[in-house]
DNA sequence: TCTAGTGTACTAGTTTTCTAGTACAATTCA
DNA sequence: TGAATTGTACTAGAAAACTAGTACACTAGA
């Protein structure tokens, strides 16, 4: 028994809601991206296994893989077949990565809040364009 | 032949980009925003006839009418059977002021937020055109 | 080595999305 | 009224998205 990932952040766990038409696997991938804005999950803590994940939430263990995947290609988490999947310590060594997975954390929470909103990601984006293009002086200080 | 049409705002004509894989539909809904935010298009402009545009791009009158049904709905444009698309006089009829503003409210608050984060615009707006390209779907309550 | 626990790969079925085919209905104008 | 032009409705097929079934491979620990 891996006491381990028992005693540690093992807490952390998956909900599901079907009523919403949101792909499970996309539900996920969200539910990750909130919890490190939240701070819930940390960089080596532990995410539930993929067969822990299916049980739990009486899915298919290959949806579980798929959200995990596009997360390691994101540089959010690591895997390491036969041990476990874990959030990755630095998320992307190419730039600043606690900046860049704040800006991704930020991004999937307003895609969020806009569509509980009503509106789609478009009508937001457009929006976003309008202002930029109005005040330049919200960009980088120059 | 119309000579209204012919002497007005037909000068509009849409395009397409098969290469992108972004759907033909959402092709012709983004030029209209588009062309609405850049004022190529302005209210009581009329917009090439369901036929035109399915001649033009080669493609079936129904997936432009699908665009043109969307942006309806939205109040960007209205429709006339037998006589022809025009961009809405009102983007906003009463109840839907309420609801752009709303939008508008939102950005506003994301685009703060992001600002003080130490994002641009730009940045934020970047990301969250990634994730529109990743779930197209999202279904938006119809 | 052996076993338990972990992620992975391949294939397939179901659902949803997107586009097309075809016929119908409303409007305008001579 | 009747023809031309416009949008609309219904149906269906192809493609993509999503999830599931099943077997395999890697790792850690006894």
């Amino acid at each position: 028994m891996a006491e381990v990932a028992k005693s540690r952040a093992q807490a952390f766990q998956f909900r599901l809601d079907l009523s919403t038409g949101i792909p499970v696997y996309r539900q996920l991938i969200d539910q990750v991206h909130a919890a490190l804005s939240a701070g819930v999950l940390n960089p080596g803590d532990r995410l539930p296994t993929v067969r822990q994940v299916a049980v739990d939430l009486a899915i298919n263990p290959n949806t579980v893989v798929r959200a995990y995947k596009e997360l390691e290609i994101r540089g959010i988490l690591t895997t390491q077949q036969g041990t476990g999947t874990f959030i990755a310590e630095r998320q992307t060594p190419a730039e600043d990565g606690e900046r860049l997975r704040k800006l991704y954390a930020l991004a999937a929470e307003v895609a969020a809040r806009a569509g509980a909103a009503g509106y789609t990601l478009q009508e937001l984006i457009e929006r976003l364009n309008e202002l930029r293009d109005e005040s330049p002086g919200a960009r980088k200080s120059q």
